[in-house]
DNA sequence: CGGCATCCGTGACGATACTG
DNA sequence: CAGTATCGTCACGGATGCCG
């Protein structure tokens, strides 16, 4: 458990950063918002983060009132570290950051890991205005969205919980674009670069864009 | 100069992270967006910072294109530094933070410090919709808001530069208020919690509320 | 005096190994 | 599976010194 190392500074966004701005807290935030995760997934998906540190800072996440940790019913004896409400509030922190960092992206290098559910964001953006559950599908793997739902989750790895209203079949690249506003969502459907399937609603008003 | 220390991860927010996630750097963005400083003035502004850090800090930020250092004409001999563009584009990522922060702010703890442009960022929010040069009064010293300037500064330390539009006076408590959403601004200015003064269109506006 | 560079002690971080 | 223990390294914070 890490000592509170604060700016003491009377500024909210210091606050924050008292808070959140210790390496890796963000991003770890980012992967509970995908739903809950235990240990082992969290460790697997954020590549580089030391054991201890994770641990550490699941720890102070719990303090802080931004994750809970829950175990789950027998079998399994695991247990899975969920995000609070107060911590789901960080999501428009990290739409900031994600779009302040779309110009910093540029292509992958050999070394970056990628996750389908980080592009969760973006899309979420890219469908704003839009409503429904929606199942995206990457090369890199499925997630789904919970486009213009209030509260509760806003998405979730793997495929959509229920029958969704569109599925979205696309590449990374058109994913940057998207997040970049280099086109727009109905654009990229009539170029063909998002595959539209589905009954629901807004598939059915994608598809006719 | 500190070695790049990146997350190695295919994910707009990661990658701002890399930029920006350091200790300090998005406090001294902070304070870069008050108007070109000097190193003393940061370092006298943040307080906690080593000289070191400070100093690695203004490097990296350069290279990474945050921030410029400019040499002053003699006499004077100083140099500022100033937010580029590209930093200044820091100023959402600022504001989702601060506004995060507002539930974690409380009361000022002694070991707290202040400064009156800490406010900037919760006045300009609270002033949305607004337009026009405001000056800002505090006990703890005076700034001035460009209100709704698209790009350019977005506020300043010291007294407005020009004529204001209107020149609010009010208390560290009504900002946090003010900030929080507790109170409209005009509710603040109808209960005497703001005085407001001067002979703008925003100045009248306001008082006739 | 402003703008760092250097040195030093402490603590955070990352990798690996190990344990309940 | 879910962490804890250990350890080397590096970043941070504080003080001081140098140099224009």
């Amino acid at each position: 458990m890490s000592r509170r190392r604060s700016y003491d500074q009377y500024c909210s966004a210091a606050r924050a950063l008292d808070v959140v701005g210790d390496r890796w807290t963000l991003l770890i935030v980012r992967e509970l918002l995908a739903g809950p995760r235990r240990y082992t997934d969290l460790h697997a998906d954020l590549p580089g983060v030391s054991t201890d540190v994770l641990a550490s800072r699941l720890k102070d996440m719990e303090r802080d009132g931004l994750a809970t940790r829950r175990r789950l019913p027998p079998p399994g004896a695991a247990s899975v570290y969920e995000v609070t409400d107060r911590g789901r509030e960080l999501l428009p922190v990290l739409q900031a950051l994600g779009e302040w960092g779309q110009a910093e992206l540029g292509e992958r290098r050999p070394t970056d890991a990628v996750r389908a559910h980080w592009f969760a964001l973006p899309l979420l953006r890219a469908l704003e205005g839009e409503e429904g559950l929606v199942e995206v599908r990457l090369d890199e793997g499925v997630f789904h969205l919970f486009v213009g739902a209030g509260d509760g989750p806003v998405y979730g790895d793997g495929a959509a919980p229920a029958e969704p209203d569109a599925r979205l079949a696309l590449d990374v690249a058109t994913c940057t674009a998207l997040a970049q506003g280099e086109w727009g969502l109905r654009d990229a459907v009539r170029a063909g670069r998002i595959d539209v399937t589905g009954d629901g609603t807004l598939a059915k008003a994608l598809r006719e864009a």
